[in-house]
RNA sequence: GUGGGCGUAGCUCAGCUGGUGGUAGCUCCUGGUUGUGGUCCAGGCGGUCGUGGGUUCGAGUCCCAUCGCUCACCCCA
């Protein structure tokens, strides 16, 4: 309570129940992606500050107000990183990966950074899983992405998600109709509020995401993007739900789904788990087709997503379907006689060794403490240890389920465990 | 960054219009069973009432500030 440290504001402790899920929730991610063709890769937790700026545009919240930064001793202006997808681009073109067949597939897990208000499901450090798929501008890339997503999910029992997505059409499609979006707020601009007009020149889409009723009975009626994109856009996206249908995908089309990173273009998508509240969102994604040539590499497609993990567990604890922790062990060590402890924690770790799981008393517990912890701790076997056994060179083992006792000479004693092991 | 709610034992929580911190539940430890778990019974450990000020004869209770959690705005994973 009055502890003098406590963790900083936004980041988490992980006790062992809940790192176990998280772990195991990695574990599936990982064996999906290894099952479906993706690679993992890691970089590193900080970049170049400009990596973010100039990728994710000076428009974004995220790197507006919500980088973390700092220089270092060689005045490098550094940052870590708020998301993935700019630091694979960068491992992609900086390490030849153009060569290589097309596209080049990885995935990636770890933590990220952003200084934005705490809340349920959202910290300053979380941590993201992440697949792209970098090379193709294929609309079968966009939907196994999706697809490999919603593969997650399921395979983690997590029920209720729902899935939008929305072309946003190419970089050439954007500022025409963000003329032709201005010129509509422009027309409705005292019905709309203040937050509207404030975005109105830098990211006038956002308006789209508006809480206020008046806005959105105005922006309801307002141009939507996919009405003034490239007929190329259009038939990628109607090729993308193509590949969704056949999948039996559930999905809504959301004309006003818009994402706040600049970098993305044609296909987008979130999925959601509404009862989540305000950071319903678990996980979104899109293509990015101009965000190598803004980091000085070739024009090179690309598609991809990241979902946050943090809020996958909060969905998963609101289902009751935290995965299972890995408890029991098959010997508990109950030593009474002290002079054995030295010999018996050897043959413990001999028994460790051979792949029994096991503990001993390290609390100085009384005989009846002993035997209650390795009932606690699930001990399959408990290995008794007195003055008694000690001069016979001799274990008492009790089966705890059966409740039969054998008297086990130490030299036999691993071999007896890893055969009541099974 | 802006609002609302909440901070009492390791956990879950009582505590009324200010008047001695709870035989509270769970957990933990010990004993009943001189060397044997799960059930039961008994006992025990455990609190600067988030922190710092203020009002008052007296503050867990009222006021201010601060930190943390939480809900919403915002943003997004």
């Amino acid at each position: 309570m009055s502890d003098e440290f406590i963790p900083p504001r936004g980041t988490l402790d992980w006790l062992p129940a809940r790192q176990a899920a998280r772990h195991a929730m990695l574990d599936a991610f990982r064996a999906i992606c290894d099952g479906s063709g993706y690679s993992e890769v890691a970089t590193p937790v900080f970049e170049e500050k400009a990596l973010f700026s100039r990728t994710a545009g000076e428009s974004s919240e995220v790197v507006g107000k919500e980088m973390y930064l700092f220089e270092d001793q060689g005045e490098r202006v550094l940052a870590l990183r708020p998301e993935f997808t700019a630091s694979l681009m960068r491992l992609y073109l900086g390490n030849g990966m153009s060569r290589e067949a097309q596209p080049v597939r990885v995935w990636c897990a770890g933590s990220c950074y952003r200084y934005a208000a705490v809340q349920r499901g959202r910290y300053r450090e979380f941590t993201q899983v992440d697949a792209e798929a970098i090379g193709s501008d294929d609309p079968a890339v966009d939907a196994e992405l999706i697809a490999l997503q919603l593969r997650w999910y399921a395979a983690l029992g997590l029920e209720g998600v729902e899935l939008r997505i929305n072309t946003i059409g190419d970089k050439g499609d954007r500022e025409p109709y963000l003329a032709v979006l201005r010129a509509y707020l422009d027309a409705h601009i005292d019905q709309v509020d203040d937050e509207i007009r404030r975005q109105r020149d830098l990211n006038p889409l956002r308006a789209f995401d508006t809480k206020d009723p008046a806005s959105q009975k105005v922006m309801a009626d307002a141009p939507k993007i996919a009405d003034h994109v490239s007929e190329a856009a259009q038939e990628h996206f109607a090729a993308v739900r193509s590949f969704l249908d056949a999948r039996g995908i559930d999905y809504t089309v959301d004309p006003t789904l818009v994402r706040g990173l600049d970098y993305y273009c044609r296909t987008t998508w979130e999925v959601a788990w509404p009862e989540l509240g305000a950071q319903s969102g678990i996980g979104g994604g899109g293509r990015y087709d101009g965000l190598a040539e803004s980091i000085g590499g070739p024009a090179t497609p690309g598609v991809g997503f990241a979902s946050g993990v943090e809020r996958v567990l909060l969905a998963l604890e609101d289902q009751g379907r935290l995965p299972a922790t890995t408890g029991g062990v098959d010997a508990f060590f109950a030593i009474f006689a002290d002079a054995a402890r030295p010999e018996l924690h050897a043959l413990l770790d001999q028994a460790r060794d051979a792949g029994v799981r096991c503990e001993a008393d390290l609390a100085g517990r009384a005989v009846k403490g002993q035997m209650k912890q390795a009932d606690r701790i699930g001990a399959a076997q408990t290995v008794v240890c007195g003055d008694d056994e000690w001069a016979r060179r001799v274990c008492l083992v009790r089966d705890m389920t059966s409740g039969e006792q054998v008297d086990v000479p130490f030299d036999g004693l691993v071999e007896f465990l890893v055969n009541a092991k099974g």
